[in-house]
DNA sequence: ATAGGTATGTTACGTTATAACTACCGAGAC
DNA sequence: GTCTCGGTAGTTATAACGTAACATACCTAT
């Protein structure tokens, strides 16, 4: 009941973190985080680099044992702290978001650009796309300001079914 | 970096769960679960009512081991599953609410409306207080239903600085 | 070359959550 | 009565998630 957890694979859903299809897509963005962390003068390090890869090709977001598996699989040496390190690297750089109601890590799909950290989560197929509603956020702080409260950080996610799964009918959970 | 974490003991907390204080209050918020779970059909058990109840006093959302600990030290036999059980019938009545960023609960203020779980999190004090505006609700929804997300639920954590921690200038967090 | 900083490897452990099985208890069928 | 059925709680074990602490490697600046 306390977290939203998945199984099985699948198809591909419109505006959504569907890695592992295009290559292209995938390229983009690391190239796009390789210039970011240049221009910010932080090491995007080869292990770093290859897990914004791996949560990047995942079809649906992976959590932290699942990258750690790709990256043994890969026969690198690993054990938790390797995966939590770079992870707490790319979430600094704005380069992955955690999803905290299921403990897992997507891309971010403009680390350029402000953070809103707005979610939509799919309990079928635990895919997720990003909202990015400026008007909201604003929406949030104004609101959390009436209450005298300093704003650090928000995290918007809404559970339900993404339009892929309600029209397929049943439940089309992915592979992490 | 991944989590929400505080640790010692304090003063008050304008709008907020600060229980332990007004008795009285707590003891509204038992009547009114209980006439909430007897209108369902539901049944507030004893030890349901009690985890309630710890939640409650809690001066700043306890984890579930907290609430566990607490179970033993009633002099009642417990392990991990005794308070999940519990917690998963409460969050099933909307009688609490689980704080994803900080693996906390806490209970909701008004268990008979609708539910938004719109949260100011601070993170000195490590209190929360509860938003609960349906405008912001209403516009996530929007926002999804733009995108033909069906929306099951939402939850919204807002990270930051409580007013009280604000003035009194440093980090006073408090005990679980 | 070596001292200092950053990144990673490694071991061990802490924390959060669930699976699976057992026991008990109260209500209705008979 | 007692049977059995559903729901609640006890119990054991383990899975899943995350971190502390210390060792090592590597780069680079003096």
């Amino acid at each position: 009941m306390l977290a939203i957890r998945t199984a099985v694979p699948v198809p591909a859903m419109a505006h959504t973190h569907r890695r592992g299809k295009s290559k292209a897509h995938v390229q983009r963005a690391l190239q796009e985080a390789e210039r970011l962390c240049q221009a910010r003068n932080t090491q995007l390090t080869e292990l770093r680099r290859r897990v914004l890869e791996i949560i990047l090709n995942s079809e649906a977001p992976p959590g932290a044992y699942a990258i750690l598996d790709q990256l043994k699989s890969d026969g690198r040496a690993g054990a938790p702290p390797t995966v939590y390190r770079a992870l707490d690297f790319l979430l600094g750089e704005g380069l992955v978001h955690r999803i905290a109601s299921a403990n897992v890590f997507v891309a971010c799909l403009h680390p350029a650009d402000s953070h809103s950290s707005q979610f939509l989560i799919c309990k079928d197929c635990g895919r997720i796309s990003e909202l990015d509603s400026q008007a909201l956020s604003y929406a949030i702080n104004e609101r959390a300001e009436q209450q005298d409260f300093k704003v650090d950080t928000q995290l918007v996610e809404v559970i339900g079914h993404c339009s892929a799964c309600q029209k397929s009918g049943s439940a089309q959970p992915v592979s992490h």
